[in-house]
DNA sequence: CTGACCATAACGAAGCGTTACAGTAG
DNA sequence: ACTACTGTAACGCTTCGTTATGGTCA
């Protein structure tokens, strides 16, 4: 039998972090002196005790690792080879994420050399332009933009298909949400079409503000931040929701930078 | 200008963090009606916006972030160079430790489909020996083990070198703290040497229950366990501070696997 | 008047670290 | 008697999310 100190020293936890998983049930001590509530734990104890360190490096919660453990107990192994499967996932996502960021830090450092601010708005010219009323067929989602919108469009021609309707145009992204929400935004998603049916509603013509993005997605936020930025200063103001036309495919896109977007602001003078 | 929601859509964050950065004076809104607090921002203020959400990216803490915004009004940009260096390193650190673990998840899922248990020791012998005296160079650390021991026993090597002294056996070290603090252990880094002077000491010839790793360092804490494990079952008890012997180079061995490792517990039996 | 927006205030969450204070084993 | 170890209790940290409650703009 270890004291806590022993058995902290041997898993190389703290004390601390040992009082707090007996706390919390994660692993309690098999002994406890009801004397001076001197905590024991067992030899066996040291493998429950990796096995928690290893899981914890896996990302897993530490309700997660009491969860495994009281399986464990029943011995449902499919169960974990599951769950690390799915912490597998995440992980690649994070190494992802890791290496897009590292790039990112590699280029800001190479701009500060020059001598550069690191956010700067890529190149972006604005016109007005009248738009003509478009027949679209649409699907309405409350969705977060980080995920791409692949997911949605697929959905969206399903639709198209079931409906036997004929497509007439590049696929629109409407934004209706005015506010930022972390778990969803009213997003519309629409292609023009051939027919007419009480599917499809109209897009209506309409005096807009137009900017064409050469470039991946992301930077579609500067554009916007540009618009809004020009709107402003011009005296104008937004009559109705932002909207994006994608000219390219970015399934078919090797090059990110040679994505084609256009962004439409309806817009309108100032009352007075 | 911009009310709260309109610029948090634009930034892509929630108007609580807003609302959160200007309580803690990281962008505060250019304008508030005095009437009803409401906020207003500026299209400018959207870059800067733009540059704290990538700095979070970086692992910048916001607290980090404030200073950065403040050098930059002073157009201090080599100070930022620096901190993207420094974030830069911490970065490929993060993707090493994911690649790592990503690579023991699948040890991991492959051991659950033969149907094992994830956490085992490896193989290990443990033999009773009496060890001889050594005459040992030394010094003292408080320190944290996931680094790695290779600065201090650099600083050890300078040691001999500036005494002139002759090494004559595997460098050691010894664990003389018996919890483990997060924030360093007392330890000892020794190697044996020839002379005999007020710089050294002796490691006196002992009883010790020894055990030979082959394999990576961090397997050790599962030969720690198997020692304090067999102590326990044989009634033995510890009788001063164990410690380890490398027998082999690691700056010399390529495939970790081969990394060779005396563990050596000092014993006594224990007192009835 | 009705929603969609805005405000403040207070609590919660994860996983411990950090005091502070006091008893105890050897 | 000393010291290293153990205990409990309570607050802190970071970065917001989550109610709750109520005023305001179009």
């Amino acid at each position: 039998m270890l004291s806590i100190g022993e058995f902290s020293k041997i898993c190389e936890v703290s004390t601390k972090t040992l009082r707090y998983y007996d706390e919390i049930d994660l692993i309690k001590p098999i002994e406890v002196n009801p004397d001076n509530n001197y905590r024991y734990y067992s030899v066996d104890q040291i493998k429950t005790m990796f096995l928690i360190i290893r899981l914890k490096e896996y990302d897993f919660s530490l309700e997660e690792i009491k969860e495994i453990l009281i399986k464990e107990n029943l011995s449902l192994k499919e169960d974990l080879s599951e769950s690390l499967k799915l912490k597998r996932k995440n992980m690649n996502q994070k190494l992802k994420n890791i290496k897009m960021t590292l790039k990112q830090i590699e280029k800001d450092i190479q701009t500060l050399e020059n001598d550069q601010n690191i956010i700067k708005y890529p190149e972006i010219k604005i016109e007005i332009i009248k738009t003509q009323p478009l027949n679209i067929l649409y699907i309405k989602e409350k969705i977060d933009y980080k995920n791409g919108y692949f997911k949605y469009f697929k959905k969206l021609y399903e639709k198209l298909i079931y409906h036997k309707l004929t497509a007439n145009g590049y696929p629109i992204t409407i934004y209706h949400s005015k506010e930022y929400n972390p778990d969803g935004n009213e997003t519309e998603f629409a292609i023009p079409v051939k027919e007419k049916t009480p599917k499809t509603r109209i897009l209506k013509g309409e005096t807009c503000a137009k900017s064409t993005l050469k470039g991946p997605y992301p930077d579609l936020k500067f554009v916007y931040a540009k618009l809004t930025e020009w709107i402003e200063t011009k005296k104008y103001k937004l009559s109705s929701s932002p909207y994006e036309i994608y000219i390219t495919n970015p399934n078919e896109t090797k090059n990110l930078e040679n994505l084609i977007t256009e962004v439409y602001f309806p817009i309108k003078k100032e009352d007075l």
